[in-house]
Order: C-alpha cells, then sequence, then structure tokens
DNA sequence: CGTTACATTTACGTCAACGTCAAGCACTCT
DNA sequence: AGAGTGCTTGACGTTGACGTAAATGTAACG
C-alpha cells in the first residue's frame, strides 16, 4: 500500500467526480478529509463514505438522507436502531422507485401509441407526394 | 354552447392547473389568451394547447421543447417536415425514457439485494436480543 | 527567479417550473 | 360607500447539486 491516503486529484479519478463536488461533499459535512494546511488527504474512512454518498445517489436518495444516514452510522457504530432506520428509508425509496417505473411505463406505451399514429400520417404524407 | 371562451378560473378546474401556471405559461409563450382589458379568456385554441402541453409534460419533453413543438405546427399549418420533426423528437424522448427505465430497474434491483441484506442484519440482531 | 501546474477560498450563477408574497384594480352585493 | 371576492402584475424565493469566476497560494521544476 503506497499512502492510505489520497489526493483531492487522485480521489477524482478513483470515483470520476470533480474536485468541486468532492470540496461541497465536504463543506455539506458528508467528508472529512485531513487537512495538510491548506490541502485534503481523503482516509480510507473518506472513501468508504464517498463510496455510500455515490451509491446513496443511485437510488436517488437526497444529499441530506445520506448525511443523516452516515451520521447515524458514526454514532451508533452499527446498532439496531440505525440499521432499521436505514432499511425504512430504503424501503421507502423502494416504493417511490416503483411508483415511479410504474408512471414512465405508462408514459412510454402512450408515447408509442403517438409514435403510431406519427407514423400513419408520414404514410399518408408520402403515398400523396408519389 | 355557452362562449367557446374560458376564464382562468374555468381553465384552471378544466385542466387542474393553477393561475400562476396559465400565467407561466402565458408568459412563456406557450399560451395566448385574449386580454380582455385586464383579463384573460382561453379561447378553444388555447385548449387545445395546453393540452399538447400537458401530454408533452407527461412524456418529459421540456417546456422549451413543447413551445418549439407548437410553434412549428402554427407556422407550417400541418406539412411534413414538423410532423417528422415531431416523430424524431418523440423517438429520442422515448430513447431517454427506455434508457431512464433500463436504469431505474438497475437501482431497484440493487436497492432490493441491500434490502435483504438489511433483513438479515436485523434478524441477527433480533436473534442476539433472544 | 520565473514558469507551470496545481491548489485554495468566497461568492455568485445555473436550471426548471413554478410558489409566494405584496399591492392594487374590477366587480358585485348590500 | 364599504366589504368581499377574484383577478392582475412584478419581483423575489424555492429546490438540489453542483459550475464558474476571480483572486490568491504554494510547490516543484529547471
Amino acid at each position: 500500500m503506497t499512502t492510505d491516503l489520497m489526493t483531492i486529484r487522485e480521489m477524482c479519478e478513483a470515483y470520476d467526480v470533480t474536485p468541486r463536488t468532492l470540496r461541497f461533499y465536504e463543506s455539506k459535512e458528508l467528508l472529512f478529509p485531513i487537512r495538510e494546511g491548506t490541502r485534503r488527504l481523503f482516509t480510507k474512512r473518506d472513501r468508504a463514505r464517498l463510496t455510500l454518498i455515490l451509491r446513496g445517489k443511485r437510488f436517488g436518495f437526497s444529499l441530506e438522507d445520506i448525511r443523516q444516514l452516515l451520521d447515524m452510522y458514526d454514532r451508533d457504530g452499527s446498532q439496531e436502531t440505525q440499521l432499521r432506520r436505514t432499511y425504512d428509508l430504503a424501503r421507502e425509496r423502494l416504493a417511490a422507485m416503483e411508483t415511479q417505473r410504474a408512471e414512465l411505463d405508462v408514459a412510454i406505451a402512450d408515447l408509442k401509441d403517438q409514435l403510431a399514429w406519427g407514423e400513419e400520417m408520414l404514410a399518408r404524407f408520402a403515398s400523396n407526394a408519389a
């Protein structure tokens, strides 16, 4: 292992985020890199948190939700209360995502109908032109 | 038929939108109600446009996209160029929606995995407590 | 010492689609 | 005339997740 500490550039490479994003997350108290003078050094812990942040974002959690969950983990270690809270939040999110999926399905089906209609019209134009 | 013209309130009732929304759409040149002094009177044409606006929104088109399409229809009457443009835009949107649905599916599957994991942990805690 | 290549901070800007006042006019009822 | 209601305009606020600009620092290279 090299140093176990990573600069902001290395982090950006590794996680495909911009420096602005990492500083932003720090300002929102999602990350706590070591401040070596004016520079940042990201620890293993920061990387673990960032992984969870990015995963959470994929699931559609807000940064504020994520922050609260991470903080809970920090306080409780790995106790039941926070696990249950995480679990509940995740179930809510899942429900929301499935609702969204259903709506998207309807919209897609409708749009396909409209497309069929459009093709019909185009065909009609084509035959008129011929 | 009463008057073929509707007040802002009637429009709100009929389309389940707020007055603010209608004024906003007018400011964005999506609607062109008659200005009777200081008040608005929405014509059949406005209603047709609003229907298309709301439909477009359901499909995820931006208001700007919608405005451009509506303007095209106004200019071209009902010619092939605009029909094709609409058709192409709709196909793009459909592709985007299907991509989005695929990503959502992955996220849902992942989240379900995490949930299963969470249940496992909770069960472990429960048995420890017993 | 100068240049290059990063790093930092602060603060304001962005995007979408409206919401939320505040303040005033227009009309009706009494 | 006063009260009440509805409609108007205009400007600023909201939300989330950063982007962008400007001014400055600092570290290593040659």
